[in-house]
RNA sequence: GUGGGAGUAGCUCAACUGGCAGAGCACCGGACUGUGGCUCCGACGGUUGCGGGUUCGAUUCCCGUCUCCCACCCCA
């Protein structure tokens, strides 16, 4: 037997009930906002990736499905293409390659697959689900400023309530600019070179590839030298001081909770000043239900004007894992069940349905075939609010029998009134 | 990529020390010819993940492999 290759998966109903009403929560959000929709290419040049996302990353390093295209041209043969690991990269392509800095502050977002290959685990899939959005133009329509920092973290805290998600946490931190990290990084070296030697491998491999990362560490016995390290907010500069402080004071004003987290790093290098995350306990190790932040340098790395952009992605996948709903919760179910009874009867039951299916009423039809117990059976089975008789009686009369299948009570209704009395 | 756990019917799970592969639920049919849910009866359902080995005999023991789960790693 030929199986979804490792981790990948279907999604089958009636799950999909449950993507369908986060995604189209999500738009109606998104709406409110003033978001509007982009779609971009599934893959992209490699080069986007490695120069977007950063090359020294354990996503651009070794977890990207990349392969050499075949393509008959010259032009296509040979060339180094990547399916999306992630979409923000892509996004800025788009603003650069389309000259959206002309639209002034934009305003995108985007529901999509994307892949890496990682070992699976709960949550964590190969090809897994992304939505995300992205604030970002020139500086002079306001994209560097606090404000639009705010709007998009109280967007999701929105979100997550309008998909009645609880018991979520914001963790909150700047990382500076690309200075002040420059700064901070080798202040971090300096202080983690007398003490590395006592701390766990993986430490002191960090402390020399990417001192940032030590503090992703969990080694109990490695925490009290951590705790000693220098934090980020103490080489924050004066500019980026403030733009925090104002992103805290607008959250605050608006309810929004979070707490301070200056242990938050972000594994893309693209990052800048702030960085935030939502996690979630229903979800074990892979917490994290979805994670932003600002990437000022980001256009320019690729070549692009100076663009400064916040954005986040949501894990879909998590999403939907801690929604706390089940499928049954927000699946429509059929609202009428046609049983025709006897030869004929089909096609006078097709034409019942489609009067009804007109008036927005969704329909389950059975067969002329079916005993009638079978297609009550049936009926409730599936869910349905009434099941409809059609035999010869009621086609000749034009009055049809319509039973409540919750209460079993069972009334004559006639054919023009059936619509409303079935949407009643 | 590293370490550990688990794979038996559509689903949830049994099967003693290696001895005929089972149950509940679901599904299908009947009791019941135009009235469901309850009840009763019956039928269907398996390469025990896959491949090899040991054995008279393997779901069980051994090796390999695949997949999922947990932790690490990383991230969403």
């Amino acid at each position: 037997m030929i199986k979804a290759v490792r981790g990948t998966r279907d999604l089958l109903p009636p799950e999909t009930a449950l993507w369908n009403f986060v995604e189209s929560t999500v738009r109606d959000v998104f709406r409110a906002y003033n978001f509007h929709e982009i779609r971009t290419p599934i893959f992209e040049n490699t080069e986007l990736f490695a120069r977007g996302v950063g090359e020294e990353t354990d996503v651009v390093s070794k977890e990207m499905y990349t392969w050499q295209d075949q393509g008959r041209a010259e032009s296509d043969k040979g060339q180094s293409l990547t399916l999306r690991p992630e979409n923000t990269a892509g996004v800025v392509r788009a603003y650069i390659e389309h000259n959206l800095q002309a639209r002034g502050l934009n305003k995108l977002f985007y529901i999509g697959p994307q892949f890496r290959r990682e070992r699976p685990q709960k949550g964590r899939y190969r090809q897994f689900y992304q939505i995300g959005a992205e604030v970002i133009g020139p500086q002079s329509s306001g994209s560097e400023l606090p404000a639009r920092d705010a709007e998009i973290i109280e967007l999701l805290a929105t979100l997550l309530d309008r998909l009645g998600i609880t018991g979520w946490q914001l963790q909150l931190n700047s990382i500076g600019c690309a200075n002040d990290r420059a700064k901070y990084n080798e202040a971090l070296r300096q202080a983690l070179e007398p003490v590395k030697d006592k701390m766990c491998v993986d430490c002191q491999r960090r402390a020399v590839t990417n001192p940032l990362r030590v503090f992703d560490c969990k080694v109990p016995e490695d925490q009290p030298i951590i705790e000693k390290l220098p934090r980020i907010s103490q080489f924050l500069d004066e500019p980026c001081r403030r733009h925090f402080a104002q992103v805290q004071d607008i959250l605050k004003s608006v309810g929004v909770e979070f707490q301070i987290n200056d242990r938050l790093v972000r594994g893309l290098d693209y990052y800048t000043r702030t960085a935030f995350e939502f996690t979630h306990g229903a979800l074990g190790a892979q917490n994290a239900i979805l994670g932003g932040g600002r990437y000022d340098g980001l256009s320019e790395a690729l070549g692009g004007p100076p663009a400064p952009g916040i954005g986040f992605a949501i894990g879909e996948d998590r999403l939907v894992m801690s929604l706390g709903k089940t499928a049954d919760d927000v699946l429509r179910k059929p609202d009428v069940y046609i049983a025709p009874l006897g030869p004929g009867m089909n096609k006078e039951a097709a034409r019942v349905a489609r009067e009804l299916r007109r008036h927005d009423i969704v329909v389950e039809l059975g067969d002329e075939t079916f005993r009638l117990k079978k297609s009550l059976e049936t009926a409730s089975k599936l869910g349905a609010k009434y099941a409809l008789i059609a035999g010869e009686n009621e086609i000749s009369t034009g009055v049809f029998a319509l039973k409540n299948l919750a209460t079993g009570e069972q009334v004559p209704v006639p054919r023009p009134d059936l619509a409303a009395r079935i949407r009643s």
